[in-house]
DNA sequence: GCCGTATGAATGAAAG
DNA sequence: CTTTCATTCATACGGC
């Protein structure tokens, strides 16, 4: 079914050969949802890949501003999307026990029975399988290739503060993000 | 951004030629998407007529590993196709909500201004029409025009357990679907 | 060959 | 946090 509905805004899905992705949802257009524009979800993995899950309310207000650059953006979104991420991405990772399908029919397996858990099994590629929190010190960054300041949750919990100046990779049109996570 | 690529090719539907989308062009079907057998859809309608709307992992698990006879499928598959079929067929029901425009304008609800400091806090949900928990009970299955055996949540608050056995139509090669759907 | 539709897959938003 | 709902994106397939 083809229909509009109410005409909401919609990115032009007509063309289905370009993900008009961004900049669509910039000023002016009133969507019902918000679409990420690939900037942000680039900045917003970048972060997550960082170790920040949970943002609190300050950390998503500066995140929310900052990525206001790149296209409409409300704080809910940010709170939202660390949400859904790290749900989907634990779903994901949570390939308990069970290799589906192949001919191994009729197994009568009724052990490990991961009761209430959801699935949703996509074969990521063989990724990494860590999940180590990295995150980056207060003046360690400049260059980083966010790769070496990985330490494990656990190991930094005392009364620290981090700092994440974050650097689109290439980049770099606008003041950084510079995010202060504190754990007490 | 898409880092799944999907890009994995395990159609494979010339691992098992008994089978065969009823017609279909036949073409090289390579990678993509799941695309599913009449068998596979028509196992899936049973279910989802005779009630199943939301499986858990479990029942997932055991439809999933069933259908693989039929040809290759996978777990999420059987997950998504759930969540679509309920959705389009709710989205179906809903188009013939308002029967018609021409005299009441009428305006849902406009008592919402999102003040609160909190992010989750939207339109509060349209309308309820939560569905009849519609069950099928141990052995009534079998016969078409599987009338609903609608019954709501709050009738059956005791500890009981249906068995679906699923016997498709005339393709019975293999151990039926044994699925127990147990509500406490 | 394009185009319209059906539907698999993904994800934002929200409820529980 | 977990699970579900709604909307959208992408693609297979059939008609023309």
């Amino acid at each position: 079914m083809e229909e509009s509905m109410s005409g909401f805004c919609m990115k032009s899905s007509g063309s289905s050969n370009f993900h008009g992705k961004s900049g669509s949802s910039s000023t002016g257009t009133k969507c019902g949802r918000w679409n990420p524009t690939t900037e942000q979800v680039k900045l917003l993995t970048e972060l997550f890949r960082a170790g920040l899950r949970t943002p609190s309310t300050d950390q998503i207000q500066k995140i929310s501003n900052q990525l206001s650059f790149y296209g409409k953006i409300e704080s809910k979104n940010v709170f939202y999307w660390f949400q859904n991420h790290k749900a989907r991405e634990r779903q994901k990772r949570r390939k308990v026990s069970f290799d589906d399908d192949k001919d191994v029919i009729v197994h009568r397996d009724n052990s490990m029975n991961a009761s209430t858990q959801r699935f949703a099994e996509m074969y990521s590629e063989p990724d990494r399988v860590i999940e180590t929190l990295e995150l980056f010190p207060l003046n360690s960054f400049g260059e980083s290739e966010s790769e070496k300041w990985s330490m494990h949750a656990n190991e930094c919990r005392e009364n620290t503060m981090f700092a994440y100046t974050c650097t689109m990779g290439e980049q770099m049109e606008h003041p950084p993000l510079d995010l202060r996570l504190s754990f007490v």
